[in-house]
DNA sequence: CGATATATTGACCGTTTGGTCAATATATCA
DNA sequence: TGATATATTGACCAAACGGTCAATATATCG
């Protein structure tokens, strides 16, 4: 049962609910609206809203999971920040939702993520932080604190998308276009890796 | 009576609570339990939950625009800058909740902030980006788009706050100390300025 | 003091919430 | 076909929601 059209139908629904108006605001009845059906159908589906939430994170994870990009000790440095950066901007874009509901749950303390960032994000953290370490000793950049680099990328490009609303209106537009996506990357590559001594791929 | 005592006490704890989950999540009930009176006696001051939202916003609103850092067009823009990222940092840190209610309010479509984007903010941006811009017509910074620089500092700043869940969790903290805030502000006015040509002042 | 204005409060209202359940419809397969 | 398992549905429930109101308490001031 966990894998029929209607289950997806429901959960895509309920990932464009959620990730309007997060988990307490969002109701039952609307994403059964959304999914075009009664609601007590939604429960057949799923147990109760905290089990769907849940299983909404987790199918968001491992989308994110997938995504999230790799990068190498043995690699130049320049090469792979930038590539981080602009597959990050991209998931941002693509993938605008996934980023609000994220940023939604940790902005409420993050009760559903809680082992979700101490284990895997935490590990990751390290890892990567561990990479560019080895570049700062190995003099290829500037010594600079490896976790806040990722802070400063991770915020940096997520705000596209969480503050999506924000930005258009500043910029007096109505929606991106493929093109700013590129200018935003262009420029996010280009002064954070100045700014860590590093020359443009 | 909009200056009583009992107004800021309810004031208080409106921001409080509605930083936490955002508008719709939080109920008047809470608000009243946090200001220790009955539900009936916060309508004796507020009309309803829409107008002490507004209010919430209004006052959060004139803080912030008192907060915001000034930079004029005579000044060094390593100077200047410097100064901009270290005042966002530290109000990130003396007013998370702000933060995270504007966070909560722009990441679900802004509904009640959009004349002050369109109107407040929208100037300001302009007005910053018009001195940056005479900065690297100067030549004294390296051509970067300065609305995108705006959003840099924005972003790299908020972050400790919006997502303070995430940030102690993979570093392992239980607060931030004034020690950890210097060094964000450290790092990111580095990072910053270097990465648009600049000198640390 | 007494009278008037200002605050405070518990009880209550209609609506929406998450969730249940028996009844019904639709597949599946001997 | 008929029997059995799987889906779908409207009606319903207790609790919580925003909001109202009359009754009461407390200041204020002549």
């Amino acid at each position: 049962m966990g894998q029929t059209r209607q289950y997806r139908t429901i959960l895509d629904a309920a990932i464009e609910e959620f990730s309007r108006l997060g988990y307490k605001a969002t109701s039952m009845q609307v994403i059964a609206n959304r999914a075009g059906i009664p609601k007590a159908n939604v429960h057949y589906y799923f147990k109760n809203k905290e089990n769907l939430y849940r299983e909404v994170l987790n199918h968001i994870i491992e989308v994110w999971n997938i995504s999230f990009d790799e990068i190498q000790n043995d690699e130049d440095p320049a090469v792979a920040l930038d590539r981080m950066i602009r597959a990050k901007v991209r998931l941002s874009y693509t993938h605008a939702n996934a980023s609000r509901l994220f940023a939604n749950e940790i902005i409420h303390g993050a009760e559903h993520l809680g082992d979700y960032l101490k284990q895997d994000v935490r590990q990751w953290v390290r890892d990567k932080s561990r990479i560019i370490q080895a570049w700062i000793d190995a003099g290829k950049m500037d010594p600079v604190d490896p976790v806040h680099l990722i802070f400063l990328i991770w915020s940096s490009t997520q705000h596209y998308a969480d503050f999506e609303t924000q930005v258009l209106t500043i910029l007096n537009r109505a929606e991106y276009e493929t093109e700013m996506i590129d200018d935003i990357a262009d420029f996010l590559s280009q002064v954070i890796l100045k700014g860590c001594g590093l020359q443009a791929p």
